[in-house]
DNA sequence: TTAAATGCAAAGGGTTTGCACCGGA
DNA sequence: TCCGGTGCAAACCCTTTGCATTTAA
């Protein structure tokens, strides 16, 4: 029950549009990866975004992959954020922000709902800290990674 | 949970013990970096770590604070996880296992008591998730960069 | 003595940048 | 036409590794 109402931001539809309005171009290569970006529906680091670019079309740069997120970024489309190993993870904008549990060992990611976190927030509001949702990331197993630890041992 | 009773911070104090007893050994470099770390007691990147050294002894070499910061960790001394910018940071291990709020605007790092996450690990863990505490990072303001923020606006 | 640790230098991975050329609008 | 984008190549930063040398125990 990985979050199916994924109904990105209201417009991952007319990214087109969104580019225009801003003074931007709608060009072939971003055209690719923002269907790449659809077809993950979760979270990606910069370098599997090149790696998957790549998958159609083998000219793919990284350059114009990374200032292409870059304006994404900027135009709200998308965020991102880093795994535990460093690396820059870009997911799609949600319509509302959220955190996410990450699990240690096959990487899944699940976005953690209110309910979560509500009192987390309202823990730390009580303290004076503002918690940016966006930026909340539990590491931990799944259940089926827990599972198959549990039996190996 | 497999978090097995690691009382690590108790031992900050010998350090040297704990690398014998583990057949490893207490060198001038490896005596730098612990007193950089006692110094810092809060979080902090390899780089920085890095340039602390090097401010007592200009002769540090990366490799051998990248090496002995892995040495610190195995023996459960310190812990690391990465940065907004993806570098990763070394704290001393805490005597139990626990959270981090980032302020994201002038980094300060504040513990997560138990109360403040209890609910969250409830709540994923009758989602059969297992949190795992070291690696539960909130992103926020803290109480003054965001009075400061308020002030700017 | 002897395995562990160091220093150096070089590689590595991900990301960024400068610059000339290309091409949407 | 014109400014934004692209591609290339090289640079960058942090981190890791191989190997000969040093050194703690």
């Amino acid at each position: 029950m990985t979050v199916r109402t994924r109904s990105a931001s209201q417009g991952f539809g007319d990214v087109r549009g969104r580019l225009r309005s801003a003074g931007l171009r709608w060009t072939p290569q971003r055209r690719a990866l923002i269907d790449v970006l659809k077809a993950t529906n979760g979270h990606v680091t910069g370098a599997e975004l090149v790696e998957l670019c790549r998958g159609r079309d083998p000219e793919t740069t990284p350059s114009t992959v990374y200032r292409t997120l870059e304006v994404l970024e900027e135009i709200g489309l998308i965020k991102h954020s880093h795994g535990r190993d460093g690396r820059q993870e870009f997911h799609i904008a949600p319509s509302s922000e959220h955190g996410h549990a990450i699990c240690e060992s096959c990487g899944e990611v699940r976005e953690l709902s209110d309910a979560d976190v509500d009192d987390l927030v309202a823990s730390l509001g009580g303290a004076g800290f503002a918690v940016d949702l966006s930026h909340l990331a539990v590491g931990g197993l799944c259940h089926d990674c827990r599972a198959a630890e549990v039996a190996e041992a």
